[in-house]
DNA sequence: TGCTTTACCTAGATTATCTTTGCCTAGTAT
DNA sequence: ATACTAGGCAAAGATAATCTAGGTAAAGCA
C-alpha cells in the first residue's frame, strides 16, 4: 500500500530561480514553464501545478514577472509570463546566493580536500 | 532601519544531510555540530539553533543518531550525538538524492552547454 | 554581584512545497 | 451526441522545514 516513499521533486528554495531562468530565455505560459523545467532538467526535475502557481503568484506580486492572458499555439486560453528588467536582477541576485549556499555546501561535504 | 534583509542561513532540505555528515566524522554535541559546519563552510552556511534542535530530535526519532548525555572538556553538561549505522546508509541516500537534484538544477541553468 | 559564554530546549510564526480538488475548453474517439 | 483525454488555470488544506524569540542553567571572570 505504500505508493510513494521518499521522491523529491525539486529542491526547496531553487523553485524562483528556476522560473526566473526558464523565463529568462523565453516567455512561456505557466503549464509549459513546467513542463520545459522538466524536460530541460532531463526529467530530474518536476514542477507540481500546486507549487508553480503560487511561486508564479509571488513572483507577480514582486514584479519579477509580468503576465498578460492570450492564446497558445494549441489554440487554448493562456496566461503567458515574462521576465522584468528587475526579476533579471533578482535572478542574478538568486543565481549568487545560490552559489554561496552551494559552495558552503560542498565544504562541509568534501572537508579532506586542502 | 532595515537590517538584514535577505541573508539565508542555508539551503532548505540540506540540513539533516549537513548534519550526518559532520557527525560521519566524529560524535559532537549541538552547540558544537551547529559551530563545526559553520566553520567547515567558511562561514557561508550558518545553523540557527533552532534549527539544529528540531532537525536532532527528528534524526534521533529515525534512529539514523543516537544521543548520551556527558560532560564536555569545558565542564559543562553537554549531549554528545552519534552517527548510527542506519543513519550512514541515510547519509550516503541523501548525498545521492542531493547530487540528483543539482544536477537537474544545473541543467536548467546552463542550458546551452552541448 | 553581575556579565558573558557555553549549552540545552520549546513555542509559534513564517514560508515553501505537495496533495487534492475544481473548473473550463478543444480535440478526438465512440 | 457523448465521453474521454490533454491542456490549461487556480485555490484550499496539509505537511514540513526553518527562523524568531524566548526560557533555563551552570561556569568563569571582573
Amino acid at each position: 500500500m505504500s505508493k510513494n516513499e521518499n521522491r523529491r521533486d525539486l529542491l526547496p528554495g531553487t523553485l524562483e530561480m528556476l522560473i526566473l531562468q526558464t523565463l529568462c530565455r523565453s516567455a512561456l505560459h505557466g503549464y509549459a514553464i513546467a513542463q520545459d523545467i522538466q524536460q530541460a532538467s532531463g526529467d530530474l526535475l518536476q514542477i507540481e501545478e500546486g507549487s508553480l502557481y503560487p511561486a508564479l503568484q509571488r513572483l507577480l506580486r514582486e514584479e519579477w514577472v509580468s503576465a498578460e492572458w492570450g492564446i497558445s499555439a494549441r489554440n487554448r486560453r493562456v496566461r503567458t509570463y515574462r521576465l522584468t528588467p528587475s526579476g533579471r536582477k533578482q535572478l542574478k541576485h538568486e543565481v549568487t546566493t545560490f552559489g554561496r549556499l552551494l559552495e558552503g555546501i560542498a565544504r562541509v561535504m568534501r572537508p579532506l580536500e586542502s
